[in-house]
DNA sequence: AGCGCAAGTTAAAACGCTTGACCCTCGGGG
DNA sequence: CCCCGAGGGTCAAGCGTTTTAACTTGCGCT
């Protein structure tokens, strides 16, 4: 029932602890012959060193901790899952440890966040779903500490985040919507985030430059869920319906919305075109499926753990990185209705 | 920026750090005077307890590991995330942390499931989405160290489990493809697990027993995705065009087989009723709405929290429990189409 | 006065590993 | 022939806790 320890292996191949230690840290100072024996020895007993000794003596852990938020079922959400899968399988690949944290109250208010760090628990932090309210944050900021913002940011702040171009996505969606002939659009989405806002701010300018008039522009806030999507179409269907598009904050909210246009008789596209963002796997097996805008969310979690890296290693002092988006047209956009 | 350890609150108050580390762990044998002075010099200063040292000389972590199988984006999968949101949420609540790790070779080759549990890194394990194939379950069944199926089973075996009860889901869902007048049924599943067999097995019967040829019961093999159910519907649409409705071994595949049945310029439920299994959130929000069987994740996630504690515990040797399910009625199923 | 005992506290040995300082041995240069 | 330095190893002091056995008191008995 003993596990085989360090010290086993040291007794077995008849040199020192430290030697063992060396070895299995790659340190170049041992000779070839002694580093042989060693292994060979530590391959027959299939020895695997204590994680919890070894990050206590070198104070370092080899791990990262990803920061969900606080939402009920928040791993079933397939935003945060692809963010989470391209993160761990990417921190994996590199002999990270990928732990989970949720940021509730206790979570904040106990400083869990700088004590995961300042006790060495992890190496960095990967911040998912963080909000404009996320006071929180600014003490990371100042901290010194390697963290990175995940598909979000704070305009004016220098804090290092990996993110999705939401302004080229607010340009292509509206001039996908324009070129159909649409001329009244509801935008759909949620505000506590920079991006959301920075997107509808564009959203907004490209459609007006286009040529909508401001006052054809609808606007309703809500949850990024399908939900949210639903209860947000009906709002806007019921309050104006000359309205023949609608842009959702995200694929969820997409999909919850075209469940609405459904139930209320009307069609996608012929009635209502309806475009999403994120391109999640439920978009294209949506019925219609749908049109959306592509962010690539798998690879802002493998870029993230790069940045991580990267201020591991002091290569930089500040991270921050825009990933191309792409339009992707399928079914739910379309020329706009003739006139009823 | 030297963190304050145990030594520090020792030294403040003029106690021994034993007495320190006694009045942390809620030992009675400390007065309540010197308890209360502990506590406030500790709040005083945010202590917090090293965590590797604690595991270290504890030989305990307080924390679990869940498992998850080696698929590509698996984070990204509703079925699972709803199973570990159960899980996190349950397991925090209760004090401990929780871990992931990946089913690789990597992990299976090394024995890294029984090393966690050798040395103490994880106290137990939570093993989600494992398969017939999963050999080196066995060693786990042997070990006597805690772990618990998450959601599967072995027939036979004496093995942990959590499971939602396939049989009757089966029996619901023949039941009520069978009021409709259907008599020509398409299976859509894979043959990995044994719930997925065990369901098989029992549908059948109850179709036959319902008066339904064994001839007009169609099965496809394929994977549990919306890919998966778009290409089985395909196939088997392709063979069978009399068949009238098609029973899915999860909610995705079912939403794969809508959306290729709606390609196919056929209309759900006139022409071809669905049914899917699970309940996940994306069933209600689907054109047209999901009929589907129920399965309670979440809460099946944070039951197989409860069994891991019952082991840890030695309330029980062994744990095995299956939760009820229920069928949930959309828009997906109706009656048998007037034969054309 | 002496004893036993309970309650409260402490000393010290783990836990398994890392790491900087130190030590030995040899070969070669002065 | 001695000294020096490099290469290869080892020593021992941590890292921050837990935990067991042992040590004080003070008190009530006899």
């Amino acid at each position: 029932m003993a596990r085989t320890t360090i010290k086993d292996i040291a007794r077995e191949c008849g040199v020192s602890l430290s030697t063992v230690s060396l070895v299995l840290n790659n340190n170049p100072r041992i000779s070839e012959s002694t580093r042989e024996k060693v292994l060979s020895s530590v391959r027959k007993h299939e020895y695997q060193p204590n994680t919890f000794a070894r990050s206590l003596a070198s104070q370092s852990s080899r791990s990262l901790s990803v920061i969900v938020p606080h939402l009920n079922h928040v791993f079933a959400d397939t935003y945060f899952g692809e963010i989470v899968s391209g993160i761990y399988e990417h921190a994996t690949s590199l002999g990270y440890k990928v732990m989970l944290e949720m940021a509730n109250r206790h979570f904040i208010q106990t400083h869990e966040y700088l004590n995961l760090l300042k006790t060495k628990r992890v190496d960095g932090l990967l911040i998912l779903g963080s909000s404009v309210h996320d006071e929180y944050l600014k003490d990371l900021a100042a901290s010194n500490y390697p963290y990175v913002l995940v598909n979000h940011y704070f305009p004016g702040r220098s804090m290092n985040y990996i993110s999705a171009d939401y302004i080229t996505s607010a340009r292509l969606a509206a001039n996908h919507l324009l070129d159909h002939g649409h001329r009244h659009i509801g935008m759909l989405s949620g505000t506590t985030t920079n991006t959301a806002l920075d997107f509808r701010d564009h959203f907004t300018k490209a459609c007006m430059e286009g040529g909508v008039a401001k006052e054809n522009l609808y606007w309703s806030d809500g949850w990024f869920t399908e939900q949210g999507g639903f209860e947000g179409a009906q709002w806007l269907l019921d309050r104006y319906p000359e309205m023949t598009a609608i842009m959702a904050g995200n694929d969820k909210m997409a999909i919850g919305a075209m469940r609405h246009i459904a139930r209320r008789g009307l069609k996608v596209p012929h009635d209502i075109s309806v475009i999403g963002m994120d391109d999640v796997a439920a978009a294209e097996f949506a019925n219609p499926s749908l049109t959306t805008i592509r962010h690539d969310l798998y690879q802002i979690g493998a870029k993230s753990v790069e940045a991580l890296l990267v201020l591991f290693r002091k290569e930089a002092e500040l991270v921050q990185q825009t990933l191309p988006v792409e339009l992707v047209v399928r079914e739910s956009t379309g020329p706009v209705r003739t006139a009823s």
